[in-house]
DNA sequence: CAGTGGCCCTGAGCGC
DNA sequence: TGCGCTCAGGGCCACT
């Protein structure tokens, strides 16, 4: 489910809420993609600091109370995979079988809520330590750098022979557009999915992160996209799949020149593009 | 080392 | 209604 817009979307509709919150017990359900890596008790007492996002992974931070202030304590690395969701509330509603994880704290429950168990919830010691750094070493940089340009891009990708969506997608040079946002993005800039990654020319680069942000950003102001099931943290869902201009509408006309949306598969994922609209 | 495909797991939707 | 098949927003890892 979730790409970088429903992460961002899921973060802002919890963090102000459950900053400073004291953690009072970790309940587990069914395992996860890895398991927690600490001892859930030891988490007790600890204070929810502020909820940061790096690409697809939330990180939560969480503090020891001293006598001279607060230490760290380690933190959260949650990633929502392809089916989770967390929600945040004071209300305790009865565990479901897929609530795999449920953070109780004095503000209420932040809850992981993942059928397909993709998700994960590690904790490590630092963002730069332990589980967290080994997850987060090859992953790109942050779309809305904006020391990042198309020239990055165009540097990092020279040479590369696969096929740019699923290149785009690899999230090795720029994280964030998983299947949704890459078909998006490249419509956009009017790149054929099936070009080679390093066939693209710097200006054509430029365009393409452009594209990005500009398709990122809009996701994140309309609350994310809900193919079957995504909400926030409120349970409230997003509307951007109300206006995808590829991703999913096979066989419809390109809402820029009306010949059929094309859908192909590269690398195992679908893959929908206008082959009039988007060049090689 | 780049590229490809398998796999983790469950549920929804569709054709028969 | 039920069965079996395909597909789904991610990403790690083994293999070539």
């Amino acid at each position: 489910m979730p790409e970088l817009p429903e992460v961002e979307v899921t973060r802002q509709s919890f963090a102000d809420r459950i900053l400073g919150a004291r953690v009072a017990a970790l309940r587990l359900g069914k395992p996860l993609r890895w398991p927690l890596g600490a001892d859930p008790a030891g988490l007790a007492g600890t204070l929810v600091g502020a909820v940061q996002r790096r690409g697809k992974y939330l990180w939560l931070p969480l503090a020891r109370q001293e006598r001279a202030g607060t230490e760290p304590a380690g933190g959260l690395l949650i990633h929502l995979g392809m089916s989770g969701s967390l929600s945040f509330s004071s209300a305790s509603a009865a565990v479901g079988v897929h609530d795999h994880m449920d953070l109780i704290t004095d503000r209420g429950v932040l809850r992981l809520t993942d059928p397909r168990r993709f998700g994960a919830v590690v904790w490590s010691p630092s963002l730069d330590a332990g589980m967290a750094a080994r997850l987060l070493a090859g992953l790109g940089r942050e779309p809305f750098d904006d020391t990042l340009t198309g020239a990055d891009l165009h540097a990092a990708w020279r040479g590369r022979r696969a096929a740019v969506k699923p290149v785009l997608m690899a999230g090795d040079v720029v994280v964030g557009a998983g299947n949704i946002y890459a078909c998006e993005a490249l419509f956009m800039a009017g790149i054929d999915p099936r070009l080679p990654a390093g066939r693209l020319s710097r200006p054509r680069c430029d365009r393409l992160l452009d594209a990005v942000r500009a398709v990122l950003r809009r996701a994140v102001e309309v609350g994310g996209s809900s193919l079957r099931d995504f909400k926030d943290a409120h349970g409230d869902p997003g509307a951007f799949q109300l206006e995808t201009r590829v991703y999913g509408r096979e066989g419809q006309p390109c809402r820029v020149c009306g010949s059929p949306v094309r859908r192909i598969v590269q690398a195992q994922r679908s893959t929908f593009f206008c082959a009039v609209c988007q060049k090689r």
